[in-house]
DNA sequence: CGGCATCCATTTTGATACTG
DNA sequence: CAGTATCAAAATGGATGCCG
């Protein structure tokens, strides 16, 4: 109960304060994909203990980044959702993200859990929402055998585990090596696709469609800046 | 040395295997400013063990995020400072100050440390660059009693704790309470300045100068999006 | 002295068992 | 299913000591 702290009136430190536990960011990062319930995070985030899981939910919720929501009556059960707060906390990690794309994400390490919705929600955060208005199509990830969907409803999109329940118009089937080379942007999207690294299925006209929402990533690379050491 | 990860092949889990230590992002953030010794680093974070300190930045020596480098002969000492990876670091954390600064940073509490070196660190980065070329001045800021520079030579902003040696050509003084009001938003700084809550000291033309620099804020306000809950 | 390594009392964590 | 209770292992925070 002693919540520790820094003690430093500090916006870096006062975050850290508040999300910067172990295991505390990875269930945010669980919950951007919209509601999850206890059962659904545990089997998530392999690894953590259960008294940590709970203890997390709570301190998030004290602090206003995460909600307990009472299912109605048919579903007695709950579920934990982002709050406005925790929706900008999403918002605000993409950098962070994206950095580590860049300099920790090397090859994947023998026994890493991976799945296909994590990329999918730096896709729905970094396309441009003006892009997407007025798109009505679902697209279909297979990422080293993980797959998820991206479901795009004019200028809402949304990301979920699985395949989706209705046939995708468009699918798209690469290997996280492909994807972590785009995403870096050690290489180019036309270059992996020129390469025959990323095999796109679907009608020419929706293929045209989904492509034309991926290039139009926002502000996902970093700005350039003149100074800074070596 | 168990190096304790999340075994998930994801760029966040990634980057938190790297810096979500506790202590490791504000080590960061102190070298942000510049290179430091151990004994600075030591001083400036309260609470941190020295075998703890020392560990960190060994790990973050051998994530490539840090890196130790021998004074010249004089002075038989060594300092800690940034890569450039870790100079992206940085930046990718902006976002993440910014959204403390609006969400966690409330009033301040009994015994937490402050100091002015932190909010200029944030301007030091959010500064249009471009806004920057030309000018040469030293801005000193002088908040709740805690003093720091900031120096711009011609595009290049340097941050720095304590009184400029040189007298500074503007001076500003305000209260924490303005400076959070006007970083989170919630007081535009045309108003605070009206309210005569900042004091701005120097000739006038280079108070003009300065305002210039402090109003070409680039890409601090986190992009609106359409959807979220709540 | 600056730059740590060592030792030890507390916390936090991870894993399992247990309960409404 | 959604947690709480329990307990061993690891991480932290302090203090102290060592060494160039």
């Amino acid at each position: 109960v002693s919540t520790r702290t820094y003690r430093q009136y500090c916006a870096l430190a006062r975050t850290l304060d508040i999300v910067g536990d172990r295991w505390a960011l990875l269930i945010v990062r669980e919950l951007l994909g919209g509601p999850k319930r206890y059962s659904d995070l545990l089997g998530a985030l392999d690894g953590i203990g259960t008294s940590v899981l709970a203890g997390r939910l709570r301190s998030l919720e004290v602090d206003g980044v995460v909600r307990r929501r009472r299912l109605p009556p048919p579903a007695a059960s709950a579920v934990y959702e982002l709050t406005a707060m925790g929706d900008e906390l999403g918002d605000a990690l993409l950098p962070l993200i994206m950095w580590g794309a860049r300099h920790a994400l090397g090859a994947r390490r023998d026994g890493e859990a991976f799945r296909a919705e994590w990329p999918l929600l730096v896709l729905q955060r970094a396309i441009d929402p003006a892009a997407a208005a007025g798109v009505h199509q679902t697209i279909r990830f297979d990422i080293d055998g993980s797959v998820a969907h991206l479901r795009v409803v004019d200028g809402h999109i949304s990301v979920h585990a699985g395949p989706p329940e209705e046939p995708a118009e468009v699918a798209v089937t690469l290997d996280v090596g492909t994807l972590v080379d785009i995403g870096s942007g050690r290489v180019a999207l036309a270059d992996a696709l020129a390469a025959g690294r990323i095999a796109i299925d679907g009608r020419p006209e929706a293929v045209q469609t989904a492509m034309a929402l991926v290039g139009a990533l926002s502000g996902t690379r970093r700005a350039s800046r003149p100074s800074g050491p070596d």
